[in-house]
DNA sequence: CACGAGACCTGTTCGC
DNA sequence: TGCGAACAGGTCTCGT
């Protein structure tokens, strides 16, 4: 599931609690480290995990980029969901989700549970999280990104401007549904090369890409498929999986086509 | 440096 | 109905 969105919504949730339930992360002690698909940690062995997690107190949740940010009273345990990731607290009495491939029995009868069906998703426990999101590029609403910073950037590089928005050394948080949107919102056709994008419309699509994600913070990220966590976004795509379907802005049918290898969406008459 | 292909995985939907 | 192909919110590595 997990665009900067839908991974920020789950970072409120397991600060703050979800809606409906107060259990919030920070406060709760890990008494028992599960690892169910040897893959899911990148970091360190599973036997040091087993060795150091236990007797740890999560203090404190944050995001950067994709990543989630768990902080213990000794280290830090970061998530990556990938395609198809999930991260949540549950009561530890009820059955562990199919595709749990990670959990953590914590104090108060609850557990941490990683699933994720695809097992592309991944976790580090680390003492430096900078070793690990040390190259992502700035937060798409934090203040380093501001039109000029995007302007001046994207005539650094000679790309295709979607791969380049996908890019996380570029800026971190986009994927594939707000770039798609983003560039739409833009009036920017995916193809373009970033070099040949004007200040205008680099400024027009700095407003774009704050614009769908706040949007999609707002209606708790998009949920698509099996996967679900009751964010809404995905009724209000603009163009993402809108295929033949008529543009909001001139009716003109939505196309598909191909960029980078990933399926990208796009009004032929607004994006020229 | 930029780009495409292939890997890593499982589940759902599409087309014949 | 059945079955293989295509596709899916991501990123890494390798070869050109």
């Amino acid at each position: 599931m997990p665009e900067l969105p839908e991974v920020e919504t789950i970072a409120r949730y397991l600060r703050e609690g979800h809606p409906g339930s107060a259990i919030a992360l920070p406060g709760l002690r890990i008494e028992g480290v599960h690892l169910l698909w040897n893959r899911t940690l990148f970091q360190p062995t599973p036997k040091e995990l087993v060795n150091n997690l236990p007797g740890l107190t999560f203090t404190q949740v944050d995001r950067r980029g994709k990543y989630l940010q768990l902080q213990l009273t000794n280290g830090v345990l970061l998530a990556h969901l990938r395609m198809s990731g999930d991260l949540f607290i549950q009561p530890d009495e009820i059955p562990l989700p199919p595709h749990t491939r990670f959990w953590l029995k914590l104090s108060q009868g609850q557990r941490l549970v990683f699933n994720d069906a695809r097992k592309f998703g991944r976790v580090w426990w680390v003492q430096e999280p900078a070793s690990v999101l040390g190259r992502l590029g700035p937060e798409p609403l934090g203040e380093m990104f501001t039109p000029n910073w995007l302007d001046t950037a994207l005539h650094e590089h000679r790309r295709q401007i979607k791969p380049l928005l996908l890019d996380q050394s570029f800026v971190a948080g986009l994927g594939n549904i707000y770039t798609d949107e983003a560039l739409f919102l833009a009036g920017i056709h995916p193809n373009r090369l970033s070099t040949d994008v004007t200040s205008a419309e680099a400024v027009k699509l700095h407003h774009a890409i704050q614009t769908v994600l706040r949007e999609g913070i707002q209606q708790n990220g998009a949920s698509i498929d099996w996967v679900y966590r009751g964010g809404d976004f995905q009724n209000h795509f603009r163009v993402y999986q809108q295929t033949g379907k008529a543009c909001p802005v001139c009716n003109t049918p939505i196309e598909r086509i191909v960029v980078g290898q990933r399926g990208t969406h796009f009004c032929p008459n607004c994006q020229q």
